[in-house]
RNA sequence: GGCCCCAUCGUCUAGAGGCCUAGGACGCGGCCCUCUCAAGGCCGAAACGGGGAUUCGAAUUCCCCUGGGGCCA
């Protein structure tokens, strides 16, 4: 048999985080039996869905590689894939309940349905609705309608069901009692399909063979389970998969900040950290190994070995992967890095108008010294904000640390004349400048390296000394130590 | 309120009765390396929510409590 799987956003929003968890676990589960990936779009919330949002879920979904087999971009021998253009099924299917007396319509009123719901509270009870309309007469019902009462469509639980067992792939055997289950509305007054039944309907006419959801559907399981014993469909396997927590441990919502995929993207994540990281949310290989491909992903995963806790999604280990997987980026595919770089300099407005060819190539070089410093593009001005603005901040600490000490202007000056008149301005050109220069005055080379770091760049962290002297060149840096000499001259920042 | 799910270092987790003086990773601290930072190497602090029960022996099984989450209302 064919494993198929869906993934149904609702296009209310921005693909976000917990759903596109979500959705890779169920790619990754289907594509580990190489099965098929149906994407279904829930807009029946039509105040808030939109195309646009529609449209951006499914750009997102594949720049993080989940791709679908069967969708409303790509259609499939079971659409249509949108639920707004699957009302006529909900309609027919709502019927068919009716006829076989396993649905009816109920004309209680939202007052009535209170003053029940009051009554059970006060008598210190579970709520649970009457059924008061279950064995409605003819007469019963035209008299209603008589009164122009709008009838929901309840779904009959069968009395005396035995135990709904649920064997769930990740949280094993789940038993519901049918007592505990009242006769639920399956259709608004309005016509319009709820959640439960609409996805029966859906799962079942899209040939859903296992359904991979949040745990916040788990209670769900039970009539959705009875609801296609009355069609006499089999029921797809189900996992239910916890839901992705912020660092309070509550759900991860918009509250906790970047929650949208796209916020990670604009970033410089890069989606297969991402991938990686959703990987090891709630799924661990036994030998413990944290970093893969996503075909080794697809081999190895099981869904059976799921964790069944909610994870808090850690920005700080993903950061850490994204580094790892920037490493890997760039000796693959430097100019994949330097795209993003640069895209990252434009949005900060540090690059502006049109890129030429020359300056791509500056933050190529700029890049390439940076090395394993850039986990993120944004760590290109952590570490080297000085190669993009010849004003320099000079870090006040480090200008105490280092300005201060006596005989940093006469090296300062001296050093400027030894690069001014440095043969060749290389990497070993450089070098033999800075080491001469402190042969000359007698001490070790970091004596000297330090306050020139500090004169140059600014601050006292970065990228190699002699390297970044070579990349800015010699015209910036000697005017860069001609601007630290009056600053260590006063010893301190200039009052500003 | 009823029902259901979950529970190991700050975080992600390994652990399916003895291999656990509870392992790894991120983060944190220290040392080494080193022109700084980062990387790398070494070291360290850091957890089985509580109580019963079963057992020769429990992080691992069962029960209760507590805490967190969810569904229905």
């Amino acid at each position: 048999m064919t494993v198929r799987t869906r993934y149904a956003p609702s296009p209310t929003g921005f693909l976000h985080v917990g759903g596109a968890w979500m959705a890779f676990f169920n790619w990754l589960f289907t594509r580990h039996y190489r099965g098929q990936f149906v994407l279904r779009i829930e807009d029946t919330d039509r105040t808030r869905s939109t195309e646009e949002y529609e449209t951006s879920i499914l750009e997102d979904l594949r720049w993080l590689g989940v791709d679908w087999d069967e969708g409303p971009d790509v259609g499939g021998p079971y659409g249509p894939y949108r639920q707004t253009e699957r009302s006529r099924l909900y309609h027919e299917q709502a019927q068919v309940l009716v006829a076989r007396s396993a649905a009816y319509p109920c004309y209680c009123t939202p007052e009535e349905l209170e003053a029940e719901r009051a009554r059970a509270a006060a008598e210190r009870r579970p709520y649970r609705y009457s059924g008061r309309c279950r064995e409605l007469s003819a007469t019963d019902r035209a008299l209603f309608e008589a009164q122009e009462r709008r009838p929901t469509l309840r779904f009959r639980v069968p009395a005396a069901h035995p135990t709904i067992v649920v064997e769930d792939l990740v949280l094993g055997r789940v038993e519901f009692q049918p007592g505990d289950l009242d006769d639920f509305i399956i259709v608004r007054s309005d016509g319009t399909p709820l959640y439960n039944f609409a996805n029966v309907v859906d799962d079942h006419g899209m040939r859903i063979t296992h359904i991979v959801r949040g745990s916040e559907h788990l209670s769900n399981t039970p009539r959705q389970f009875l609801m296609y014993q009355a069609f006499g469909w089999e029921h797809p396997k189900v996992a239910h998969l916890p839901v992705l927590l912020g660092v309070d441990r509550k759900k991860l919502s918009k509250r906790h900040g970047d929650t949208a995929v796209r916020d990670y993207a604009a970033q410089g994540f890069l989606p297969e950290a991402l991938v990686n990281f959703f990987a090891l949310m709630g799924w661990y290989p036994e030998d413990g190994r944290e970093v893969f491909t996503v075909p080794e992903l697809v081999e190895r995963f099981r869904i059976e070995e799921m964790g069944k806790s909610g994870a808090v999604f850690d920005v700080q280990k993903l950061t850490w992967l994204n580094g790892v997987y920037m490493q890997q980026a760039y000796r693959r595919d430097p100019d994949r890095v330097v795209d993003l770089v640069v895209g990252y300099l434009r949005r900060q407005g540090v690059l502006t108008g049109e890129v030429t060819a020359e300056r791509r190539a500056y933050v190529a070089r700029v890049a390439s010294i940076m090395g394993e410093r850039l986990r993120l593009p944004s760590d290109i001005l952590v570490y080297g904000d000085f190669f993009f603005s010849d004003d320099v901040t000079y870090d006040p600490q480090a200008v105490q640390k280092y300005f201060n000490t006596d005989g940093v202007v006469k090296m300062l000056a001296y050093m400027r004349q030894a690069l001014a008149s440095a043969p060749d301005f290389t990497l070993a050109g450089i070098e033999e400048a800075i080491t001469r220069g402190a042969e000359s005055f007698g001490v070790s080379r970091g004596v000297i390296i330090h306050p020139m770091r500090v004169a140059i760049t600014g601050k006292t962290v970065g990228p190699g000394l002699f390297e970044l002297i070579e990349v800015l060149g010699r015209e910036r840096v000697l005017a860069r130590l001609d601007k630290a000499i009056d600053v260590a001259k006063v010893g301190r920042l200039p009052s500003a």
